[in-house]
DNA sequence: TCCATTTTTTACCTACCGGTCAGTAAAATA
DNA sequence: TATTTTACTGACCGGTAGGTAAAAAATGGA
């Protein structure tokens, strides 16, 4: 089996028990047995358990953002790419809901400064909602989105609002609420 | 010292270290060195870590249940009512943000159907999150809120939306875009 | 085919986990 | 005063966690 092939089924195994039992839920045994390898090729691939975590974390978080803003370029009003974001968010959270179960699995270890680990995810995470909040901001600038809106706010809500569990009318329901609270009233 | 001084204790610091680290990261002489007590003592008032963890989240729960529904009955409409649980819920996330900060933890927990303890944690939570559905349900039939609006979704958008550590302004932004989303165009 | 390098497995270590238990000092009850 | 209960301790247990060293196997170029 050749280097890269191990690594990424490595680094599947540990997203699918990360998804499912978080960070701190889950030992390397059980990942190695997931990816149906000894437990010290993991170490031979990876230098922790934080490292792979990390791995896993910044693998999954580029795949959701190259989601998020895949072709929001083919849109050229700032309300049809936040529609398209929203839209995507949906499509996404479907379709392969494991990365954002292990988002919300860990979002309250964000905020533990006290371990590399989470500085570092917290770091890449909040790269994430940066870019949602400067696509408001714009929007906002453009009178497209209301102007008491603050745009990390908004960020945060659009990122925390969707649950991956929830049902598809749910969803709707969300993506309806979020874009009619943000929109100005010249919109309407 | 008395009975139930020790086990408040012990709630106490089991809660604060849920909070920071999770149930998976907190260990049991973790939460005894917090308290101040031996590990062997918290033995002695629950049966087991799962049992501590289950008190503390009930508890928990029921604080931010009753501060949200605290005195809805005061408002006789339904667009007060549910400003009224809204502004209550930024109050408490700025008060005492604890709370929140273990149902982050522990949001992603609750889909384990395979361990009793989430079974019954994922209950109570979604008791509390029933009678924000419904009351936003009554308000819908009162054509207060908008009639593409499912209660449910409208529910787990305002429990996730905000996040305990975010500015005042964010979570105004989040109140104010919720608040916006919900209702129906006739109340404008 | 041989050999050097890469990849994988075997065997093992230490630290700590949740949890138990025999015992005890002091308070409450009889 | 004698007995029972309450609140608490510290030593200890089996098991498992993350991690390591070294041997074994696979790989591939000469």
């Amino acid at each position: 089996m050749t280097q890269n092939d191990s690594r990424l089924k490595i680094i599947n195994a540990a997203r699918k028990a990360f998804a499912e039992k978080g960070h701190d839920g889950v030992s390397m045994s059980e990942i190695a047995q997931i990816a149906g390898v000894k437990k010290s090729l993991i170490y031979y691939y990876f230098p922790s358990k934080e490292d792979l975590f990390f791995d896993v974390w910044e693998f999954s978080i580029d795949e959701l953002e190259g989601h998020l803003f895949g072709d929001i370029e083919g849109e050229s009003k700032y309300l049809g790419k936040i529609k398209k974001v929203l839209k995507s968010y949906i499509d996404f959270l479907t379709s392969r809901n494991e990365v954002k179960k292990i988002i919300l699995m860990e979002k309250g270890n964000l905020s533990r400064i006290d371990e590399n680990t989470w500085i570092k995810a917290s770091k890449r995470y909040d790269d994430l909602k940066k870019r949602i909040s400067e696509l408001i901001l714009r929007a906002k600038e453009a009178d497209v989105v209301a102007d008491d809106v603050d745009p990390k706010g908004a960020a945060e809500l659009i990122l925390n609002g969707f649950n991956p569990f929830s049902s598809v009318e749910e969803m709707k329901t969300v993506e309806e609420i979020i874009l009619r609270g943000l929109i100005s009233k010249k919109e309407i």
